[in-house]
DNA sequence: AGCACGCCGACT
DNA sequence: GTCGGCGTGCTC
């Protein structure tokens, strides 16, 4: 009698053993699908090892169902990469299995996909007639810039299938079905492409000369050049017939990124991967990879999983990105998959950044990860100059000083455009009375309630929750209440009132809802339409504004003094990202940073040293107060709606475990306490070794599969957190 | 997580 | 008498 080890997607730990006929053993592998009777029920489960014992007694085992597939779905390489991110995340094989799959092989079938249809300009329409309908001739140049496109990414780009049809039938478009058997390791075609300076040349160089497992560290100062490194090592890639993972940040995935790979590689078959698609569009890439039909996939954190048919690099593009963090369920780091998966397929990963994570940054200093460096600006000469201006005493309207003002005022003038940075969205942050001092606030989170002046509501920016404006003061009944503190919305409306004919756009979550939205306001903005911009982080990234050579940046104080470690090095991440959008226009740009506390070593260092020195500086802190990268971490949060037993099941984990060199810390209440009703703790967990961590958490994970307390709360464990909310 | 089993309260 | 509430325990 044989017997197949499966996983099943089920909240535990633990693996499941079946009998199997003997015949069977032969075609059964690891990787494939079966159908079992689980309980009462009847499960998909993937089978990881065939073997001739099992520890199991006789009557309890059963015989497995039927067999689904003829061949793995997944390889003993992706397979080992699933139980690594399980094992290493706490989190139950299964489970990562069934997150790692397409919807339909999670369900059991076996759909192929072997085409899909992309659109194109066809010769007439290449030439960009002019046309009445606007949409139309947007669509038109939107594929002069790509190349190619497929149905649904036009569609994400806000067209519609009507415009899209009238198109093809006008003849100005193509629709051309591409099949999975098309890239055969044919050489790639590579268009014109830009000769490297030096810096990018040595990079360049190093990384194509690597061989087996290196992990590089790109660090380039914005507008540097890294994505040309990219294009260049991917072409290194695409000549051996290999295929490559491009990770991007969630709001990196924009269609100038995409149109750059798309044109630079005319023929190579690029597909992109992110929470949008549809479970079909999920599968037909999963397919492609599998076959090796697709050559380059662009995609955020999830595409990590996908199963690649000979994998030849990972790229990791502004890899201190926290949304390559998950922030529930599997709390994988993509990034640091992506280095297993690099090691494991034995070809280099390269990590690009303008301002590193710290965690990033340690392993180049101590040689771990190669350290290439671009410092070169390809526009510019010089580097941006940064002012510190000190808000203490200084005249101000909607947050916004006098001098501020006054400088914006001179780059208007100039023809520039200007940028104001408030990572604040809504018109305030709360409401308050002016005769008895009542906050608005959300009724189910200890947080404020946020003024949204153009909806005319109140709106919780944790929960969701939303609640008409009041017209008196709940409390003492006072009409005296007034918007307190600044958002970008009122940012937006002092402006406009303040320079009259200076078309401003407000660029946040609130004004980009719609499909589409942002893609219309970023061309907006760089066709001059709009000469101030105002917007919360959405701004900050990966966006090219063309004239922009004044930003001001309105609150930096928030991030100075905090009880999360890493909000100084977010600060210091995000001021250097928001500063590289300015001096992109052959001029250097200039930063303004209003804070009340010009003389912070920290914001000295950063804005006469520049990122680099910061986080080196950073690093030493770091080491000074033992935290990561130095030490390693996990977090167990709890919450439920009764505080008791929240606090009760942490308490009772703190005795858990016998291993040496461990801290715990807590329980500690949340930095939120309350969410959406329900009470928030926490218990620090950290050990100098990451094998103590392990082993530690190898044992709380089995306390907590048999205790009571924990069915009583909602609990998550969080290995290597990256926010302590 | 499901799902069954089981033991108490309010219905025809 | 029995329908259904959700506490408890198990899943090879």
């Amino acid at each position: 009698m044989s017997f197949v080890e499966v996983a099943i997607k089920v909240p535990l730990q633990r693996t499941f053993d079946y009998k199997v006929n003997e015949q069977l053993t032969t075609v059964l592998q690891p990787g494939m699908r079966v159908m079992v009777p689980f309980g009462s029920q009847k499960k998909v489960a993937v089978v990881l090892a065939i073997k001739t014992s099992t520890h199991i007694a006789s009557d309890k085992i059963k015989p497995i169902s039927a067999i689904i597939d003829n061949a793995p779905i997944l390889n003993t390489q992706h397979l080992a990469l699933l139980k690594f991110a399980s094992r290493y995340y706490c989190y139950p094989l299964g489970e990562t299995i069934h997150i790692a799959l397409p919807a339909a092989l999670r369900q059991g079938q076996c759909p192929d996909k072997t085409s899909i249809s992309m659109l194109a300009l066809t010769e007439k329409g290449a030439k960009l007639p002019s046309l009445k309908a606007k949409t139309q001739l947007n669509l038109l140049k939107q594929l002069a810039q790509s190349g190619k496109s497929s149905l649904t990414e036009l569609k994400a780009l806000g067209f519609n299938k009507k415009t899209i049809d009238s198109l093809v039938s006008k003849e100005l478009l193509s629709q051309t079905i591409e099949h999975d058997n098309q890239w055969q390791n044919k050489p790639p075609t590579i268009a014109a492409k830009p000769t490297l300076n030096k810096e990018q040349a040595v990079a360049c160089s190093a990384i194509n000369q690597a061989t087996g497992f290196t992990s590089f560290l790109l660090e380039g100062v914005t507008g540097s050049g890294k994505t040309e490194v990219y294009l260049q090592c991917l072409e290194t890639v695409l000549k051996r017939g290999h295929q490559a993972l491009v990770l991007v940040p969630e709001i990196g995935l924009t269609p100038q990124t995409v149109n750059r790979f798309r044109r630079r590689f005319p023929d190579t078959p690029i597909m992109l991967w992110h929470s949008a698609l549809t479970d079909n569009e999920r599968l037909q890439t999963w397919r492609f990879c599998e076959k090796g039909s697709c050559a380059i996939v662009i995609g955020t954190r999830s595409s990590i999983f996908l199963p690649f048919l000979e994998l030849g690099m990972i790229i990791v593009d502004e890899e201190h990105d926290s949304s390559f963090k998950q922030q529930d369920t599997l709390r994988y780091h993509a990034r640091d998959l992506a280095a297993y998966r690099a090691y494991q397929q034995q070809i280099p990963l390269i990590l690009g950044s303008a301002t590193p994570a710290l965690e990033t940054l340690h392993r180049a200093i101590t040689d771990k990860y190669k350290l290439l460096t671009l410092t070169e600006r390809a526009q510019t000469s010089t580097d941006n100059q940064f002012k510190l201006l000190d808000m203490k005493g200084q005249p101000e309207q909607a947050g916004i000083a006098q001098a501020s003002l006054a400088y914006m005022r001179q780059h208007l003038a100039r023809g520039k455009q200007v940028m104001v940075f408030l990572n604040r969205r809504g018109f305030s942050p709360t409401l308050i009375c002016h005769e008895c001092g009542w906050l608005s606030e959300c009724t189910r989170c200890s947080t404020s309630a946020t003024f949204h002046k153009a909806i005319g509501q109140m709106i919780c920016h944790h929960c969701g929750e939303q609640q008409p404006v009041p017209r008196q003061c709940p409390d003492c009944g006072s009409t005296q209440i007034f918007p307190n503190g600044k958002g970008t919305e009122q940012i937006e409306e002092f402006l406009s009132a303040e320079f009259t004919d200076v078309p401003i756009s407000r660029i946040d979550r609130d004004s980009t809802r719609l499909k589409g939205s942002l893609e219309k306001a970023l061309n907006d903005i760089n066709q001059g339409g709009a000469r101030i911009l105002v917007g919360t982080q959405m701004l900050a990234k990966g966006h090219h504004f063309a004239d922009v050579s004044l930003v001001v940046i309105l609150d930096v104080d928030s991030g100075l003094y905090s009880c999360d470690f890493r909000a100084t090095e977010h600060l210091a991440q995000l001021v250097t990202q928001v500063a590289g959008r300015a001096g992109r226009s052959g001029e250097p740009g200039q930063v303004l940073l209003q804070t009340h506390f010009p003389e912070h070593p920290l914001l000295q260092d950063l804005v006469n040293n520049g990122y680099q020195d910061f986080a080196r500086f950073a690093l030493t802190e770091r080491e000074e107060a033992q935290l990561p990268p130095f030490t390693n971490m996990a977090i167990v949060r709890a919450e439920s709606h009764n505080i008791k037993h929240v606090i009760d099941f942490l308490t009772d984990l703190v005795p858990v475990g016998n291993v040496s060199g461990i801290q715990l810390l807590g329980p500690i209440p949340a930095p939120l306490e309350r969410i959406a009703g329900k009470y928030r703790f926490q218990l620090h967990i950290q050990a100098l070794e990451r094998s103590f961590l392990h082993q530690y958490l190898a044992q709380l994970v089995d306390y907590l599969s048999t205790n009571k307390l924990a069915q009583k709360v909602r609990w998550s464990l969080d290995v290597d957190p990256i926010d302590m909310i």
